[in-house]
DNA sequence: TATGAATGAGATTTCATTCAT
DNA sequence: TATGAATGAAATCTCATTCAT
């Protein structure tokens, strides 16, 4: 997390406290944003001084992005983990809508953090966002693809599927905190997923 | 948008300059963010005195605000124009979608502002959100809702439906401008609009 | 003095107020060096607040280089106005001397910024000497010529004696405000003046 | 310049501890100036805890004037050293003349540290100077003074000219880095005696 | 209305110094 | 003695906002 250290900065042993700030840094950013936030909130809600922050991070904009990294690896973690466990193409299409959703539901300050990073650095959060599509998408073509040799789903453009798969997740993350109120996170998985699906689909599932 | 005037005065010019403002708000605001636009690029860029700002608008906050609800009365413009034009439901959704996808694509920067105001104003683009959302959202649950009784649409829950299709919008909009598309802007709109309709419709479409 | 704006910095038509600045500058800096000095005791003493300093100059390091620059001009400014009334040789070497030691004893703040300069900006106060050195070395070398040609002046390597006598005079600069004590201006310019042409020796040695 | 050493303890490794950390401060302090310099770097570059220096040094402005009371001390070793073989007051004059310059040109960082304390530490560089001065003027002057009395030198104003050989030299230091000498380091020893000794003029003047 | 010089609060960042180990 | 993580005071610089003209 706490990155390559310029020359003469202690060569921090542990990594706990880099960590305690990278928490610390993902909620407070994730309630004020990047602008508002003073790091001094940061360093007194851990009880330690300003100053101590830049031993393990080398600017304000650097532990913001870092904070932007640790969300979406954490991200990653559960895709991978909804993902593992199912076999049909069917079930992965449905595990990766699933572990969207309940990330941002669970997750709410890493979610956050992401959909932050889209309205202050935008460079940057394309670089984001094209690193993270790329790592998923070749997997969602891949289970498309599966899908459409195995006859479950339609010939469609399996690029331009993806793209939209894509799109409709990360409008769900930078509305999903919006719009929650309404219905269970089950139900809108499950909506979600069967609108999805039954455009998918050659043979319609349970129709 | 432009501010208080004083009465008796032809507004014309008042208007003019504070349109010309809120303008190049937009475009200053929406390459550099809220946080890293100084006021003085975009008077430096009209020739005008950065004073002069606050002769239109309040402050920079409200300066940008006023540009983000400028871009989204021009997206609903938009929606307006297209559906306008349609009659069946079906076709409704296309414009809808036709719509979304060409601002995005023709407006760009002005599609920028509303992603940008996520950045440092969290509570405002949840509001933003919603507006849009329940401005379209009534209209949009009444098109599923005349396409389903027509039998054109599947009996799915609209008010979840609604709510998937604004998502996929947004994301949409939060990504158009990172993803350069390969294909052509009609093709974009073609295959969005068959894999959300085909988990909608009834009867396939021309399958 | 006030250097090239960046885009944007306002357009100052008074340098009134930069001169101020730059006035105060000298003597501040000359009284607490360069790290010692805050900028914002030269605001109080000019009673305007720290940031206007940021219209005229771009940083403080430049506020101060620019005031080595003002120094520097001013001594080239007093060298020439002796010079200027000395029709022999040897009188313009006398008036070099004298309108060097007049300058360390009239104008102290000026000459304690350039000697300042040495101890903080090392690589500036090089380029310093050396322009400096070279405006004037060439001058100088012309009078030395022009003395020897006309029998005034031994036959000593032109170059070599130039440079001495620029040590001299610049030791002078450094260590005039320290010995200053014990005598008169003019004595001091005298007896230099007198070891300087007339050298040390009784009896010239291997000459 | 060690500090406190407990008592009873060996203190020759101390010693040598706290006279690394001076050479090495020195060459660093010769390199960036005091403001610029990091204790870090020092620290960095012998190996050692930044925390280290303090149990040898009581702060950086300590530090830094001991390594100016060390170059000091060096150049008068120098001096010692040149004037022990000269026998006339001529041979002495020489020697002294030699002496600074060849420190000057053999131990550059020592050279540099005296000319840099000039910048943040006027008031202890005036002290520095009149210290060097006094313990080396007296001995001058009595130089002088001898010379004159065998007939050697001139009849002058023995404080004054012992006043202005010191400007020179100390012209000689702050200058000497700057210029790159065309020549060899004994052609510019021989030519600054030279003019010392001989002055410019080929008649004497009023004498 | 328009100007643009001036303001001054505010935030980031550095680094000498301390101190628990 | 030695370490090096932690401290926190300090200072530069920015820029939204004001206001006299």
């Amino acid at each position: 997390m706490a990155q390559a250290r310029p020359r003469g900065r202690p060569k921090l042993d542990t990594e706990k406290r880099g960590n305690e700030i990278l928490i610390e840094a993902v909620n407070v950013f994730s309630k004020n944003g990047y602008r508002t936030t003073d790091l001094q909130e940061i360093a007194d809600n851990l009880g330690i001084a300003k100053g101590t922050i830049y031993l393990y991070f080398t600017s304000k904009e650097q532990l913001f992005q870092t904070a932007v990294d640790y969300s979406i690896a954490r991200l990653a973690e559960r895709i991978e983990a909804e993902v593992i466990n199912a076999d049909s193409p069917l079930d992965k299409i449905k595990a990766i809508v699933r572990a969207h959703m309940k990330f941002f539901s669970e997750e709410y300050a890493l979610a956050e953090i992401i959909a932050r990073e889209r309205g202050d650095f935008k460079d940057r959060a394309e670089k984001t966002y094209l690193r993270v599509f790329s790592e998923n998408s070749e997997r969602i073509e891949d289970i498309i693809r599966e899908g459409i040799k195995e006859g479950t789903f339609r010939k469609v453009n399996v690029k331009r599927a993806t793209e939209i798969l894509a799109n409709l997740l990360t409008g769900t993350i930078y509305t999903y905190m919006f719009a929650k109120k309404n219905g269970s996170l089950n139900g809108a998985i499950d909506t979600t997923t069967d609108i999805l699906l039954n455009g998918l689909l050659n043979e319609r599932d349970g129709l």
